[in-house]
DNA sequence: CGGCGGCTTGAAAGGCATCAACATAAGTGG
DNA sequence: CCACTTATGTTGATGCCTTTCAAGCCGCCG
């Protein structure tokens, strides 16, 4: 079975790692925040929200898990989660025990590179939530979901087609944005015909200008 | 010697690890953005940021390093580094090849929980940048850096007592604030007795008061 | 002591949030 | 499968927070 570890779980000895799946439907939950951390997650297909809820009962999103990746790390040092997380459709996950992901990466040392390579990979996402505009933002946001997408999922997705596995309420609270700035800046984009969009579906139709958006050109 | 790693330093066999050291004066660079991956760097006492200038030629911090801290981790994926590097004041740091790491780290299992815990760390700790308001994002930076400073240094440095390692104008860049807004904002916390401050000298007088602003009260 | 970088304070402009009302899509139950 | 209900997206008007521009002050280093 293929997984978001790769290496892992392509050799049939590593599969055993897998303690469990989930199916999880649309708003479901994996985990509570203040949950004690004890597996780690990689997703098989769909994605996760982690969230909270701040004083003034605004939903604040802190990260975005696609099909292909693998949810948890951050919760290592504290040993226990510091968000909820909740599918965003259907979605199915393997669990893994941390424990037996750490004796794993002691008896396979091979794998060790493999795992600091993806750790360092997600202090580097969300490096454009720095960006000031909303522009700015969505643009590099466009971006970067086609750019994970298309990594790890050519099926269905090429680096200019994909289908927005968020809603725009969810773009808004990921990205620091009300959903009518959301709306208004994509529809802008659209009118620019710099995309497509019909439902979900996303068309980035002039890759380039789009770059330069989230440059702040 | 004593670094940001803790137990791998402790150890004699293990110090053999540092490659070299860097001084650096204030302003100075450590590396430039692009420049090839090779070492990680622990801060002995000092601090650094990483930036980027964008297409306006402005610069943006993208990350905070103070003393034992461990900075380097992000660009492994890469195998370059995403941005360019400064001290931010008089700074000393442990060059540690990023080969020996790895060899030392499958060497030493034991090892490998200390560095997924550093790296999980790392992993978290940006989360305020997501607070919407100025005065929430400065609230929590000084929480930050207050409970960052007070872990590592307890010399100097209480959890309401420390000096400030930034300018304004890099804590603006920073959490993409106007110099004048962090200006503004930090005397308004001053005139309402939430903090005091001389110069770079900062005293939390009122962390709960602090802590409920962060949160957005 | 002079000069420069850093900080402060005011006034004006702009981007985004908020509120509101509506349109459309999706999901539910009969 | 249709009718209803709820969630999501659209569009406009208003206000606020933060930026920008400008000018002056302060503290530090040479």
């Amino acid at each position: 079975m293929q997984c978001a570890f790769g290496v892992f779980c392509l050799n049939k000895d590593e599969v055993k790692l897998i303690s469990k799946h989930h199916h999880l439907k649309r708003k479901e939950i994996l985990h509570s925040a203040n949950d004690k951390f004890k597996n780690l997650y990689a997703i098989q297909y769909g994605a996760l929200k982690t969230y909270e809820t701040d004083a003034a009962g605004n939903e604040v999103i802190h990260g975005l898990y696609l099909k292909n990746e693998v949810y948890g790390y951050e919760a290592i040092h504290r040993g226990h989660h510091l968000f909820s997380v909740e599918a965003l459709s259907e979605t199915l996950v393997c669990e893994i025990s941390y424990h037996a992901f750490l004796e794993l990466l002691r008896s396979k040392p091979h794998l060790l590179e493999r795992i600091l390579y993806l750790m360092s990979q997600q202090l580097a996402f969300d490096a454009y939530l720095k960006l000031s505009t909303a522009q700015q933002r969505l643009g590099a946001f466009l971006l970067d979901l086609s750019a994970r997408l298309f990594i790890t999922d050519h099926k269905n997705t090429t680096e200019l087609n994909f289908l927005l596995p968020v809603t725009y309420q969810d773009i808004g609270r990921y990205l620091g944005l009300a959903t009518e700035t959301v709306s208004r800046i994509l529809s802008q984009f659209k009118k620019n015909k710099i995309i497509a969009i019909n439902n979900k579906h996303i068309h980035l139709l002039q890759i380039d200008k789009l770059k330069g958006i989230a440059k702040g050109f």
